[in-house]
DNA sequence: CTCTTTATCAACCATTTGGTTGTCAACGCC
DNA sequence: GGCGTTGACAACCAAATGGTTGATAAAGAG
């Protein structure tokens, strides 16, 4: 299910860690130890944290030798810009009948007594 | 700092019960009450959900006698959008770039001994 | 003043999370 | 075959999370 995979990936990048390893990802692909590099943490850690992202669809890894290059899966992003998008929009589209509303309030407003209180 | 509000936000959002509120508070503002009853919890479970999506800075709340509607504030969608496109847009130049190489690689194939490994 | 409605606070509980250390597997190199 | 490097897995721990119940506050209604 789709809530699923949004509650993976929400998740994931409430992480700190894990967005700047998506960020830096972005740029290009790293191992493992490359990206566990910059952080005072333990390699273990990190390998965690790209599990966390691999399970979320954000991150794929291959196989070269010893090494397992992580690779940023951009697509994922569509999915959170899609569902963000839609309740932005819902909620504009509110507003502005909201707006219509005090708009039609403004015009009859010297014929009853409700004025819009600023 | 802004990596703390997008780690609210983000963690907000990785809980299906707060996507669904935020979704519903998009058709227009409503108290706990009325944002609790659909699912099968306490309505103190729902406050406190509430609250983690205030803390993140995505819902306000006002007065109305007892009751405390909660308004869905819509500008922080740009926060995390923001970020998203960031990096969504860094990742598409590099697979851009990377394009640009394997049709330059293209182009000599026949001058060097470098073919594109399929 | 008392009762009901609406919502928060506090304490508690089980599960998850982000970190640690230790062990082990896979692979290239000598 | 033995060694160094890279990284995953397991067990453990402290802190955070999502839920519960019980008590309490705030405000209108009788």
């Amino acid at each position: 299910m789709a809530e699923e995979r949004l509650s993976r990936v929400f998740a994931a990048l409430a992480d700190p860690t894990r967005r700047d390893i998506v960020a830096r990802l972005a740029g290009g692909d790293a191992t493992v130890g490359q990206l566990a590099e910059p952080y005072g943490v333990s390699v273990q850690a990190i390998s965690k944290h790209i599990k966390v992202l691999e399970e979320a669809g954000l991150v794929s890894r291959s196989r070269d030798a010893q090494r397992r290059p992580c690779h940023l899966e951009a697509e994922v992003f569509d999915l959170m810009t899609g569902w963000i998008e839609r309740y932005r929009r819902r909620a504009e589209e509110r507003f502005q009948r909201l707006d219509a509303v005090l708009a039609a309030m403004d015009d009859t407003q010297d014929n009853d007594q409700q004025g819009v209180a600023s």
